[in-house]
DNA sequence: GCAAGGTC
């Protein structure tokens, strides 16, 4: 035997980090197949350490099923899927196998997760087929740290089956019921030689569908919100020479708004009848994870989740931070906090409050999860402005910046914010105005993102005298709510359980790539194609798209993680349960896709200027769905 | 050509 163990990790960092933490620094890299390893001694022994890129293998159906106009895609049900190399994996099976021959013991070291659970029992299938004899360990380590990882040397697990049976389950039961209705659709409206490009498809999923549903929800009530108009009294009051805008609401009647606006005219001046401050202590906020980090990019930055999630995997890759996609909000104690936060005492504009908050002693903000596979989001390198920009881009050094100073910020102080409020008598009415001012900076200093706007009023008294510098009335009305941003739309996912934090932006991208919504300003606005999908699936089986559907899936799912149900039991109720509402779907499905043939002509048309008819400020969606309507009867 | 989940 040529290794005394082959350590096998989820990615090549981590098998690189073993290598360097087992190896003392000692390693030399080989190739096996083309696959980068690294060959090292440890405690008298060799080994080599292996990463793959995720999961090697993957769920299909067999050839014959993957005719569309050949099969009914009700028949999906009735199959079992089967289990196939991915694409572009496999030189990773070849490796495996190869490995497999020249050990007699193989170290899982694939992360702490039911996930890599899955991954390790792909690796014990493959490496198992070249050599029966092999037995398999599973390392279990919670950071990509030294001691984490000696620790899981010492403390080798059994791999544990349950685990990996709930993933296997999970894929197939989304493979069917993705592919069964995303068929469904797609052939249905072909036949009604709809406009939809070749290549182009109607999809149906259980975490996509519901996030669009959540985007159309908002629309529909914003429709439904019926404006209400109001009148409001706008008074510039000047006090001290400073002057203030102060207000009233008078309500409905206008007639009785403008009767007041008379009496209060014939006055000169208001008094001061209530002046009051508070002041309230801001938290910094807790460590960032994946899904905060993503809504952060997007309302600060104003840079896609997807695309921000890509720049920080490449800083990572070039090991600016750390490992973009966790869940865990609470810094591990082996995390060396302040020799990090010292890496930025060289920044120009902030390394004098780096070395005051040394000074002082850290404290870190904490969260409540902990997912014990990757610490949160921290940077691990110090980067200039100009170096970065120039090797990464503006982007780049735009999203390492937040993550930097988001770090700082978990170091710091609470914020002191002062809140001022001013009511003032003018004729019958009583104006009020509101104010805000930072007493004490705290985290603000270094996480400007999230720094309120300023607006002090003066200091006033009861009974001080403000001279009225100009009265109006305004028109007003009341406003719908706006459509769902981004942030808003993650947090919505993480209350559902759509999607994990390494899959969330995904889901959203996929409902943009179908054309079933669009991000404008960093709100999600439903297409008449999204629209219409939900609606029509609302109408003949509401259960397929409210957002709950994937958080039972989950939790029947997790039954078989606890070895409570047998996976076959589990995934033959969710197939059972999916089947009945197809039944449902295809008994209807003729009219579902006379609604959607015309709105696939709208967003897919073809005048070179797509965007117009996807836009509402543009075209009006009601006006654009109207239209087409028309236009086919 | 389908999904969602890893990872690049």
């Amino acid at each position: 035997m040529l290794y005394d163990a082959v350590i096998v990790a989820e990615k090549p960092a981590v098998a690189l980090a073993f290598a360097k933490f087992l190896g003392e620094g000692k390693y030399r890299r080989v190739f096996v197949e083309g696959v980068p390893s690294y060959v090292f001694h440890f405690r008298g022994g060799d080994y080599l350490s292996i990463g793959l890129t995720g999961h090697i293998l993957d769920f299909d159906f067999p050839r014959e099923y993957n005719e569309w106009n050949a099969v009914d895609p009700k028949k999906l049900f009735f199959i079992d899927p089967i289990l196939v190399v991915r694409e572009g994996a496999y030189k990773y099976v070849k490796a495996l196998k190869a490995l497999a021959l020249k050990t007699s013991h193989a170290i899982l070291a694939l992360d702490a997760d039911v996930e890599g659970e899955g991954i390790a029992f792909e690796v014990i299938r493959i490496m198992s087929q070249a050599n029966p004899n092999l037995e398999f360990k599973r390392a279990w380590f919670s950071a990509v740290t030294k001691w984490d990882i000696l620790n899981a040397m010492q403390n080798l697990r059994e791999p544990n089956e349950l685990w990996a049976k709930k993933v296997f389950a999970r894929m197939v039961v989304d493979l069917t019921v993705g592919a069964s209705f995303t068929r469904l659709l797609t052939l249905a409206v072909q036949r009604q030689k709809s406009m939809l490009p070749l290549g182009k498809f109607l999809s149906y999923g259980p975490c996509q569908t519901p996030v669009l549903y959540l985007v159309v929800k908002r629309e529909l009530e914003r429709e439904q919100f019926k404006k209400k108009k109001y009148y409001v009294i706008v008074a510039e009051l000047e006090a001290d020479g400073h002057v203030i805008t102060a207000s009233a609401n008078l309500g409905e009647d206008k007639e009785k708004a403008a009767s007041a606006l008379a009496l209060a005219k014939r006055e000169e001046f208001a008094t001061v009848v209530l002046s009051e401050a508070s002041i309230v202590e801001v938290s910094p906020p807790v460590p960032l994870n994946t899904i905060d980090f993503e809504s952060r990019a997007s309302a600060f930055l104003n840079i896609r989740p997807k695309e921000a999630l890509a720049i920080a995997e490449k800083l990572y890759q070039y090991g600016y931070i750390s490992y973009p996609r966790t869940e865990t909000t609470i810094y591990p104690p082996t995390l060396n906090l302040s020799q990090l936060a010292s890496m930025f005492t060289s920044w120009e504009d902030i390394g004098w409050y780096v070395t005051k908050i040394l000074q002082k002693g850290l404290t870190p903000t904490r969260g409540r999860e902990d997912d014990k596979a990757h610490p949160p989001i921290h940077p691990t390198k110090v980067a200039s402005r100009a170096g970065l920009l120039r090797a990464m881009g503006e982007k780049a050094w735009r999203v390492y910046e937040l993550v930097v100073r988001h770090f700082l910020a978990t170091l710091s102080e609470k914020a002191q914010v002062e809140k001022q409020r001013v009511v003032a008598r003018l004729g019958g009415v009583e104006l009020s105005a509101e104010g805000r001012r930072v007493v004490y900076p705290g985290f603000y200093y270094v996480y400007y993102y999230a720094r309120p706007e300023e607006k002090p009023l003066p200091y006033l008294v009861e009974g001080d005298r403000l001279r009225v510098r100009s009265l109006r009335l305004e028109e007003r009305s009341t406003q719908p709510p706006p459509y769902l941003s981004e942030s808003e739309l993650l947090a919505l996912m993480k209350r559902y359980g759509i999607g994990t934090d390494a899959t969330m932006q995904d889901h959203i991208h996929t409902n943009i790539e179908r054309k079933y919504f669009v991000v404008r300003e960093r709100r999600c606005i439903p297409t008449p194609l999204g629209k219409t999908l939900i609606l029509s699936l609302l109408e003949v089986e509401p259960r397929l798209v409210l957002p709950e559907i994937r958080g039972k899936m989950e939790s029947l799912l997790a039954k078989v993680a606890s070895g409570e149900r047998e996976a076959s039991e589990v995934v033959a109720e969710i197939k059972e349960t999916f089947l009945e509402y197809y039944e449902n779907v295809a008994a209807k499905i003729d009219a579902i896709s006379q609604k959607l043939v015309p709105v696939i002509a709208e967003v897919y048309r073809p005048d070179g200027n797509q965007q117009a008819g996807l836009f509402p400020r543009n075209r009006g969606l009601r006006g654009g769905r109207k239209k087409s309507k028309k236009a086919k009867e």
